[in-house]
DNA sequence: TAGATATGTTGCAATAAATGATATATATTT
DNA sequence: AAATATATATCATTTATTGCAACATATCTA
């Protein structure tokens, strides 16, 4: 039995839905439901009764839940316990993040690492993503979460979160696409050399693109060059052209079923999204605490 | 952090060794010597100062040490607690094993499975490992440990303990391995013809070994035909012949430095050492509960 | 002081496990 | 009856774990 499991298994005994809980573990729902099988197994007994439409606490599952909830607040508080004994570190870190990562991760990163270290005060800058490395390597901040590029300087660190595909967008509406000269059905028929492109100023998508056209002896004609993928996502959702972001950005983007992801190959090479610091960065012991706070 | 995880470092934490550690768990001091560190790495702490020649645990090893046997502590309870609950178990299993397996297995499997269930009552026949399956399957015992044949029954559960190679031993003294006409340089030289074997009466050792000789076009000059691995242990330090157990065997007997193994190409199939039963049989709460027990 | 021994760690190749995408089965809703 | 929602099974791929052997270093012995 393990920390990662009893997690698991106390979440979905709240939500009492596999799905969401899986989501909130950025899991997919199979591993989510082996995950529960293989506690089922251990323990000897079914925690759950589900059949395809409801899942419910057996006897054992509600006995089960309670354990859990105590082991793992043991846990924290030896975690706590840990840090505050020697001198409590106090300080501050700051971290720059794009927009999305903000949505999708920092919750996580941040609600652990705070109660373990509640003297340490967060600044947090979030911003487009392309600058996020140099920012870090010049001092402005000590932390980034970012997109990793293809060369990484020797001084850094990088720490992964997730990896998510580099995908092309429509707009959903079918006119707006058509006359994009983008009908969704057939990648070949499409002249790249016409297609309007809302792309990145700069940064680690934007090299990609610019790679991807080479390949094909094109040459994306820009219709307009924004900063940050929120807004690469409102301006394709209103028809003015194609965007490329990251996955994620769409999952996280309230205008989800206003675009709708093309289907190309070859892909573009995906994001690999993760914590950057400075190496030297390390030995600092709040850096540090950080650093390994992120469950591998 | 995992049950198995605190396990390891209390033991540990008790031994200040790793090597005695390791072995008490089955495992290699390297793999110890990394689960330690990824504990210390999740941690943040370093939990034993180790040089080359002494291991201490740090005042936060010994902080863990507190944590880490409270929650083993919690965490059997409450398995206890949950076969408690509603009828407790009670009645008898039978098991069947061979001498070399109640070395050095049957202590982690019963220890933990009597403190469990204590109403249940264990009947151990140990004998030799050649009729431990036949004696299942016709339901004289309810569970065997011993060597996975290559076609295993449709109706018999196996799950998987260890996994020991099969190896030739010779004689430890050079006289008595000269006479044998096994010079312990080079196999080539060896006719495998002449050479005297003592080998088991039956069983998968058995039928290994004369797969083998048939595959050199040899026939095995038999001087004996032994039941038991370790009474062919005692005829081949005697300088009778040459014999083949599985290297477990090796490694439990007391006459370990009176025999050699031969480096010997092909090798023969591992040992794969594990329980059996009839798959109906886990339909058995009581079965159920034994075989649950097994540690994956 | 030099060699032998004991002991924890690291590199590397082989094995085993975990994962996500996809397909499937089945219950609920429309 | 068709569409939708939801958990699970399957499969290929990626990732982690393991043991062996080589290594480094501390202690013992002569």
């Amino acid at each position: 039995m393990d920390t990662k499991s009893l997690q698991l298994f106390s979440h979905l005994a709240q939500t009492l839905h596999f799905g969401r809980t899986s989501e909130a573990f950025h899991m997919s729902p199979s591993t989510l439901s082996r995950h529960i099988k293989q506690i089922e197994n251990e323990i000897g007994h079914v925690l759950f009764n589900r059949d395809n439409r409801s899942v419910q606490l057996t006897i054992e599952g509600e006995r089960f839940n309670q354990y859990a909830l105590e082991s793992l607040s043991q846990w924290r508080n030896f975690r706590r316990s840990l840090t505050t004994s020697g001198e409590q570190l106090v300080g501050e870190i700051s971290l720059y993040c794009s927009v999305t990562a903000s949505y999708s991760f920092l919750y996580d990163i941040l609600s652990e690492f705070r109660g373990l270290h509640p003297k340490i005060e967060m600044k947090l800058h979030t911003g487009d993503p392309a600058p996020a490395l140099a920012r870090v390597m010049e001092g402005h901040e000590d932390i980034a979460i970012a997109a990793r590029p293809n060369n990484l300087p020797s001084s850094m660190a990088f720490k992964r979160i997730a990896i998510s595909p580099l995908v092309f967008i429509a707009p959903n509406d079918v006119n707006a696409a058509q006359s994009l000269g983008v009908s969704m059905s057939a990648d070949s028929k499409i002249n790249w050399n016409q297609v309007p492109m809302i792309l990145s100023e700069e940064g680690i998508s934007r090299s990609r693109v610019d790679q991807w056209f080479r390949q094909r002896n094109a040459k994306p004609k820009i219709y307009a060059q924004v900063s940050g993928n929120e807004a690469i996502v409102s301006m394709v959702s209103l028809g003015f052209g194609i965007g490329v972001v990251p996955k994620i950005v769409i999952d996280n983007s309230p205008l989800i079923d206003k675009v709708s992801i093309m289907d190309l190959q070859p892909e573009l090479e995906a994001y690999d999204v993760g914590l950057f610091t400075l190496k030297k960065n390390l030995a600092t012991p709040i850096i540090k605490a950080f650093w390994q706070q992120i469950n591998r």
